[in-house]
DNA sequence: TTAGCATGGATAGTGTAACTATCTGATATA
DNA sequence: TATATCAGATAGTTACACTATCCATGCTAA
């Protein structure tokens, strides 16, 4: 693609990290050297630009650590099949939740909400519902199914739209990147829309009159 | 209510949360000091211990600083309108985000995907998806409009869900209190479900043969 | 051609957040 | 009365994401 043509400080200055930043990602392998010239000297480009750029949405929009970008970064980089880069980002979001701690009670309502659903036992989504159950139950929420299957139904939707715009593309490599930023991202823009959505439908509903006092 | 009856050390047993971390959340004004009976001695009990669950929720299921979690608790227990105590809720959910860095481009955008909504410009959530909006922009993702306009159908819909949980409630200390924690636990709620519809979605649409080979 | 600034890479230091441990004097308990 | 436990204050720890300094070398302008 783009030819390597820039010294570390010009990177910086464009992508607007600061260079001590970009080098600590280059330690930890979220970003790869620049083309070397000479023991001490190096060229970065437009691709080292685009890799930046993707780093800090992850990190700062998505909000990943630097171990769950480094993974989901390698998963793009890789020639894995579209599936596992799939999986490898679902699982760099979600924390790690041992099924232990969970009970069957909420195991079972999930998956309720689920049924005809295609989803295996250690989906990180699925335990991450049922802890979610677990908590609302255990601060003392009581009948809250409808509210669960109406998320569920909301989440299909929103996972037809995920798949949709992964058909869209054509070669892995976009495929992959879409997955990742699609996987990480979509978290981040459906909590926004549903802030605005909230404040809309609660106006709806409790309109105050004409002259609204604040 | 119940009364008080158990000293700390008993406390920590019942919630699983170490002393000094109780004492923590004391110091960090997150949960009242016990009932005196001395100079150094208090009693704790069932809402102390309720209290403890709601703290962990908000901390370890919906991801809230302490700072974050302070500020809701005390939008609970104030007698503020709901209406207020909603909008604090949002703000300590959302990270504050300057509405100079965002593009007028992105913000065009997403204020057609809420048209007909009824949001105040300053909204938390209209902000966040605009931010994310110019990530995905900036990271190299064209066309995405029709990604963005089928989250915001299913954030209409978990949103519609939101406020019918909040309408099942009667009294302002249950509506206060559900508003916090559907706020909160929404998210990883909506997030969880997702995962599992992605799964399902993209084994509907892609199935390999009954031998699966992975 | 040489003075001086910039470079890449290694190493060490900083600031923040969320605990966690220790200490102290007082009180319950066996 | 001896021992354990208590509440509260203070100090220390760990993890994370940077950020700053060093150093030997290379580029660059006078």
């Amino acid at each position: 693609m783009a030819t390597a043509e820039w010294k570390m400080a010009e990177l910086g200055a464009r992508s607007g990290v600061p260079v001590a930043t970009i080098k600590f990602y280059q330690r930890e392998n979220l970003l790869p050297s620049g083309e070397r010239t000479g023991p001490n000297q190096a060229l970065y480009g437009e691709a080292h630009l685009g890799r930046i750029r993707l780093i800090r949405a992850l990190i700062e929009v998505g909000g990943l650590s630097i171990v769950a970008a480094r993974q989901v970064l390698e998963a793009i980089d890789s020639e894995r099949p579209l599936q596992e880069t799939f999986e490898i980002a679902q699982h760099s979001v979600s924390e790690a939740i041992d099924p232990e701690t969970l009970t069957t009670d909420a195991l079972t309502h999930v998956d309720a909400l689920m049924s005809g659903w295609h989803v295996s036992a250690d989906n990180p989504g699925r335990l991450a519902a049922a802890r979610v159950y677990d908590t609302f139950t255990g601060v003392g929420q009581v009948d809250a199914a409808g509210w669960f299957r109406r998320y569920a139904a909301a989440a299909l939707l929103a996972a037809e739209a995920d798949i949709d715009e992964l058909d869209a593309r054509a070669e892995r490599a976009a495929k992959a990147e879409i997955v990742v930023v699609g996987t990480v991202l979509g978290d981040t823009l459906f909590s926004g829309l549903r802030r605005a959505a909230q404040e809309h439908v609660s106006a709806l509903r409790y309109a105050t009159p004409p002259a609204a006092e604040v």
